[in-house]
RNA sequence: GGGCGAAUGGCGGAACUGGUAGACGCGCACGACUCAAAAUCGUGUUUCGCAAGAAGUGAGAGUUCGAUUCUCUCUUCGCCCA
């Protein structure tokens, strides 16, 4: 008998498929299409554990829906701009085109060594002119359509590399490289206007039936809907402001106004720009970074004016305006009205500026009496020193009827605010999809006409450069436009802004004229199944959906809004982590154990190893295993077949050792199953109705859990079907309906080992083309036998076989005089007896 | 601080709409093969108990004939937002 030898076997499938384009996917009307897209990779050197697990779902769902019957489509690209690439390249002294097309070529042949079902004709690549050529077509035409605009706007500025920062290279405060403290600074940049779509981008989660509620969740409070107020308060103290409009979601907190605070960059601003201590103050907040985390964590500080503001409902009461660092021009108007008994930064604040701080909500089991100690109250309760609106219950009528009194005394107006901003899409950096707009002398917008595009990067640069190194691209930067001289824009695009719209590239990939033809979409949009990693729950998922909505609007060729029909997440891949006695960390390769317990390193034996906790795998921490050794190793399906088999996909997994060598030796298991099949001498006996019925029961279950995602328990059903078949060929005589059975199980493999199933189905003489799921006999599903646990008083007792046909009071009197129930019963009055058909008596006692 | 989720043997985990808790795998133990070991195969494996039996799904309550599953409170952990 042979043992399997899985590295001539894999190299004979993959290179059937491909030599075949087995994967080629066309429209066929004639067909149902299952769009399965799974988030395609940042080509950064090699594939990673992750991506293994990610792809291996995506691939066993492909191959299910095809054996289903359906027309699939299941294509691969590589998201290939990005500041990794720039990085490597300035380290290296490389080109990032070279770097990445290297990266993709390596990526590639390790995708392949998986054996995925991917249609490798669309593959696509973000970072070729090709793909962004269509990229800047569609920005011009949200361009025209109003959903892109320039405005002034904040960026974390190194001061040392004289450079625009993304918010993970800010590290507590500071410059990842430079490790100075990172600046505020004002720049022109561009925008996408997602917030016109705020609304229905919140209200149409609810028709996402295939979403993970937790995205959806995500999502929601991400977008931020809140009910709210604007309020004019009226301004003492000075000449030119008569008055200051706020908003707040708190209205009814107003009685406990004691200040108001206002953004440094509110309009009102220019009114001190030549107040020295302003400037000052000024300076010391572009200290705060610009994330809302950093603010919330930065201490409070504020500037007071000579103002006063007026509050609208009791017009005795004055209150000091300040500029403060805890404001944002982007949220509300830039100015808040702060009521620091109710809401933690303005305690903060009035605590440190000696400010009033007056309770105006008690907490419901509190007296009048009730006052805010050491924090802000912000819970639910009822008004207190609030003259009209006392007695109110916070906040499910507060707020409304103070939003209704102020309406009525045209004071303010009822409003809804969104978290949400706008997308700001300006990267100043090199390494993205160039901008396809000019600026005249004037410093007017102009675009790039479209018969131009694409804008490509210049191929030789020098990133040894302070800032963008495009900004010191003197020729390439001079474009001629209707006859005039204009500058090219210089910063290029958010990588997001590539991976917003990839899915309706492979519909067409190799369409030239087009980003995608609107019959290709009309096929295969929306995408049926979507898989990745739930760090994208937020942003690249929104962005794909105003993306589908920015392009539908005013489209006569498609109007579909949203992009992801069914979102799966899968969970991350885990492994122990190993440290010398220096602290530093250790690969796993190197490290060994004779007990389990005591780890040494395999460099020096003598040297223990400190194992630490399991986590994510990632390169900082050495916890990593590379998939292409372990493919070596084990092949293919033992990897594939280990990743489903651990942990639920939507949970963290870890990778054991242990398992991975369990996979490996279970396919060999099979393989000798198979062997004894096909050189099988024994003679068949008659129908094995047992075989039928455990086949078709397997497949049928199989089939559930594939449809629920229950990769886990479906390969607890693979070995079982092994048990079972092992068992069944040890027998003398075999069913006369064995190889029928057997085969269809070889084709529920499919998905799961493909190249396996492939090698035995060959073998045993069947087709490896257009393989059909097994149907299921309904009468096969049905037992003939029924089990009746028996309890009394709910506590199991006993189980009883009946045939099915068993009347109902037969089958309890035959209970009650069974010998152990009797026990139970005898002396004792039965007050009552629950009988649930086919599964379960319970007789209650006394 | 707020939101969401999770907690089941030594470990990863299973249990469909409330109805036999612990499927399947790992690990472990014993046995077979072997001079021996590895590999392989077989058997067993929630805890306590010789057994009959009892207890048991993070803790505590509740609903129910019956709760891992539903409700409430708490503890711990994870993720997201702040």
């Amino acid at each position: 008998m042979e043992r399997y030898n899985f590295k001539l076997a894999e190299r004979k499938w993959q290179n059937y498929w491909e030599k075949e384009k087995i994967f080629k996917s066309e429209i066929n009307k004639n067909k149902k299409k299952f769009y399965c897209l799974e988030m395609f990779p940042y080509p950064s050197g090699k594939i990673h554990m992750g991506h293994v697990r990610n792809y291996t779902i995506g691939d066993v769902l492909s191959r299910f829906k095809t054996l289903k019957g359906f027309n699939v489509l299941h294509p691969m690209g590589w998201d290939s701009f990005g500041m990794p690439a720039e990085n490597a390249a300035r380290q290296n002294n490389l080109n990032p085109k070279d770097w990445t097309e290297k990266n993709i070529e390596v990526m590639k042949s390790q995708l392949k060594l998986l054996g995925l079902s991917i249609d490798w004709d669309r593959e696509i690549s973000t970072c070729s002119p090709e793909y962004y050529k269509h990229q800047q077509k569609i920005f011009l035409d949200l361009y025209d359509k109003g959903l892109v605009y320039r405005k002034e706007s904040y960026v974390n500025w190194d001061p040392v590399d004289k450079t625009v920062l993304a918010n993970e290279q800010v590290i507590d405060g500071k410059g990842w490289r430079s490790g100075v403290i990172v600046e505020r600074k004002k720049l022109n940049q561009w925008f996408f206007k997602i917030s016109h779509f705020s609304e229905d981008l919140l209200n149409e989660l609810n028709k996402l039936n295939l979403w993970p509620e937790k995205v959806k969740t995500m999502q929601k409070n991400w977008i931020g809907k809140s009910f709210g107020c604007e309020i004019d308060f009226q301004i003492t103290g000075s000449k030119e402001i008569k008055s200051i409009r706020c908003y707040t979601t708190r209205p009814d907190t107003l009685f406990g106004f004691s200040f108001l605070a206002l953004s440094v960059d509110h309009p009102i601003s220019k009114y001190y720009e030549n107040n020295k201590d302003f400037i000052e103050f000024k300076k010391e907040c572009s200290k705060t970074g610009t994330t809302e985390e950093s603010i919330a964590q930065a201490t409070k500080i504020g500037f007071k004016t000579e103002l006063e503001a007026i509050n609208p409902l009791d017009n005795e009461s004055k209150v000091p305006v300040y500029f403060a660092n805890f404001v944002l021009m982007d949220y509300g108007f830039g100015a808040v009205f702060g009521c620091p008994a109710h809401d933690q930064r303005d305690f903060d604040f009035a605590k440190k500026y000696d400010l009033k701080i007056k309770t105006v909500v008690k907490p419901a089991d509190e007296t009048d009496n009730y006052e805010v100690q050491n924090e802000a109250y912000t819970g639910a309760g009822v008004i207190i020193n609030s003259k009209f609106l006392n007695g109110l219950s916070v906040p499910e009528k507060s707020i409304t009827e103070t939003i209704k009194i102020l309406e009525d005394k045209n004071l303010g107006k009822k409003k809804t605010n969104y978290r949400l901003k706008d997308w700001g899409i300006s990267r100043q950096r090199y390494w993205g999809c160039p901008i396809p707009i000019a600026y005249d002398d004037d410093d007017n917008v102009i675009k790039i006409p479209r018969e131009n595009l694409p804008v490509e990067l210049p191929d030789s640069i020098d990133l040894n450069t302070n800032g963008n190194p495009l900004d010191s691209q003197t020729t390439w930067k001079k474009v001629k436009i209707d006859g005039k001289l204009c500058t090219r824009e210089t910063d290029t695009l958010d990588t997001f802004v590539d991976s917003s719209w990839y899915f309706l590239r492979f519909c067409s990939a190799k369409n030239k004229e087009k980003a995608f033809d609107s019959n290709e979409i009309d096929y295969w949009m929306p995408v049926d199944q979507y898989i990745g990693g739930v760090e994208h729950a937020i942003l690249h998922l929104l962005y794909s959906r105003f993306f589908m909505r920015a392009i539908s609007l005013d489209n006569k060729d498609t109007s579909l809004k949203e992009p992801f029909e069914g979102l799966f997440t899968q969970g991350m891949v885990c492994h122990q982590t190993y440290k010398d006695e220096k602290n530093n960390w250790i690969y796993p390769e190197d490290v060994f154990s004779d007990d389990g317990k005591n780890f040494f390193q395999n460099k020096d034996p003598s040297k223990k190893v400190i194992v630490g906790p399991s986590e994510s795998m990632s390169k900082s921490k050495k916890n990593t295993i590379d998939p292409e050794t372990i493919i070596n190793l084990y092949g293919a399906d033992s990897v594939r077949l280990f990743i489903l088999s651990d942990s639920p996909p939507e949970k963290d997994i870890q990778w054991s050792d242990s398992g991975i060598s369990a996979s490996f030796k279970f396919l060999q298991k099979l393989w000798s199953l198979n062997e004894k099949i096909i050189s099988n001498k024994k003679k068949f006996s008659k129908f094995d109705e047992e075989l039928e019925k455990f086949t078709n029961q397997i497949i049928k279950k199989i089939e559930d859990d594939l449809n629920r995602f229950g990769f886990n328990v479906v390969i607890a059903s693979i070995y079982k079907i092994y048990t079972f078949f092992n068992k069944h060929t040890n027998k003398t005589e075999w069913g006369s309906n064995f190889y029928e059975n057997y085969i269809k199980i070889l084709k529920i493999f499919n998905p799961i080992i493909p190249h396996f199933s492939n090698e035995c189905l060959e073998k045993i003489d069947q087709s490896v083309k257009d393989i059909q799921w097994p149907s299921v006999e309904e009468k096969y599903l049905e037992e003939e036998i029924i089990n009746i646990v028996t309890q009394i008083n709910g506590k199991k007792r006993k189980v009883f076989s009946f045939d099915k046909s068993i009347e109902k009071e037969t089958l309890i009197e035959s209970i009650k005089n069974d010998d152990q129930i009797k026990k139970y019963i005898d002396n004792k009055k039965i007050i009552k007896t629950i009988y649930i058909e086919n599964k379960l008596i319970n007789f209650i006692i006394k």
